[in-house]
DNA sequence: CCAAGTGTATTGTTGTATTGATACACATGG
DNA sequence: CCATGTGTATCAATACAACAATACACTTGG
């Protein structure tokens, strides 16, 4: 597996760690990581994207205690089984939600019309 | 001014002072809050969301070198004049528009589709 | 068997962020 | 004038995140 599978954006106030599992969370539920499969190793992300191995570590371990990886010794991580296989729409939906929250109550607060912000969510959604 | 037109969450990862820095962006551009406008007093926001004045000071002071607020030595902050008079709906957008990115790439890694995401917003919105 | 690959525990250091307690300077209204 | 209201400078105390350098336990392939 490659490591170019993860996003990290060293300049965001997001701690690393934490941007890699909540990453992870949405690929295992969306399908783009399936149950068995092997995750790059901790050296090779570290390596890829220029970050401390034990930040990768951590991520790892956090996502194992959240159930969505396993940890084969010796070998690395995988995808749980378990995870992912029939995520329906509306759980994967339920991830997003509090974003979308979020996202509703900011438009609030800048009184953008309804219309306006949900056409252009609908046009970046298109890309 | 009512210190309850600010919302903070104490849980939040997101740093108070932050919180209140980035309302006062939107209140300001989507004009709740009008140049002019007097801002409930450090104190006053402090008691009312028990968290401490200095917090609630360095949000202000931020706000003011962002050319948000003014302050008015011995009285309080205002309302910066020039601020919000006219923010064309464009403007205002752009605000938006680094949250909805991030929505739109969740979304992708979820693989929901498009209809169902903006339908969701559009609900939220309507309420 | 053993080299090379896994993840991880440990310890220490660094830089930064966040919050808090206190005291201060200023302006206003009675 | 002075009590009371502003905001804030200053210093301290934490907590957090990331990095660094090891060492360890485990598995697999040659």
């Amino acid at each position: 597996m490659d490591a170019s599978i993860l996003t990290i954006q060293p300049t965001s106030p997001e701690p690393i760690y934490r941007q890699i599992v909540e990453q992870l969370r949405r690929l295992i539920a969306g399908g783009q990581l399936t149950p068995g499969e092997k995750l790059p190793s901790v050296r090779e992300v570290a390596g890829f994207h220029a970050v401390n191995p034990m930040t990768v570590s951590r991520a790892y371990g956090l996502a194992e205690s959240e159930g969505l990886l396993e940890r084969q010794r010796g070998k690395g991580m995988v995808v749980a089984t378990g995870q992912g296989i029939s995520r329906s729409e509306n759980e994967r939906m339920q991830l997003l939600e509090p974003h979308l929250h979020e996202t509703a109550r900011q438009a609030r607060e800048l009184e953008l019309p309804a219309d306006e912000v949900v056409r252009r969510l609908q046009q970046l959604l298109g890309e």
